[in-house]
DNA sequence: TCCATGACCGACT
DNA sequence: AAGTCGGCCATGG
């Protein structure tokens, strides 16, 4: 009932905002949103679940690298996503933000 | 009600 | 060039 949604939903607003086959970074997020921090986008993501539709996946941090830990089941499973939109990784699993990235 | 932590980023040393 | 510190909002005990 509030007439203003909190942080946490125009961060989801805006990560789905996110076309197929690019991703922008937390910061770039928060950004979008004034008030907001990256810390709070990855908190707001964490907190999805795994029954989420926003795009999650897209979003990386700001070394276009996926902050997730390597022996989280959720990072693989983000990189899979991205390969199959296209996206394309380097040797160190990192993002070309210059390629991929969103704006 | 208060304290501590979190999928981060930027600037400084 | 690499490592360290603080700051922001929200959630949980």
């Amino acid at each position: 009932m509030n007439k203003r949604p909190n942080v946490f939903d125009r961060l989801l607003a805006v990560v789905s905002e996110v076309p197929s086959g690019r991703v922008t970074t937390y910061g770039d997020v928060s950004a979008q949103v004034v008030g907001t921090t990256p810390r709070l986008v990855g908190f707001a993501l964490a907190g999805l679940g795994e029954d989420t539709k926003v795009p999650w996946h897209r979003v990386v941090n700001a070394a276009g690298r996926i902050s997730l830990p390597a022996d989280t089941p959720a990072r693989a499973e983000q990189v899979k996503r991205l390969r199959a939109e296209g996206v394309r990784f380097s040797a160190d699993e990192s993002i070309d933000l210059e390629a991929f990235g969103w704006f």
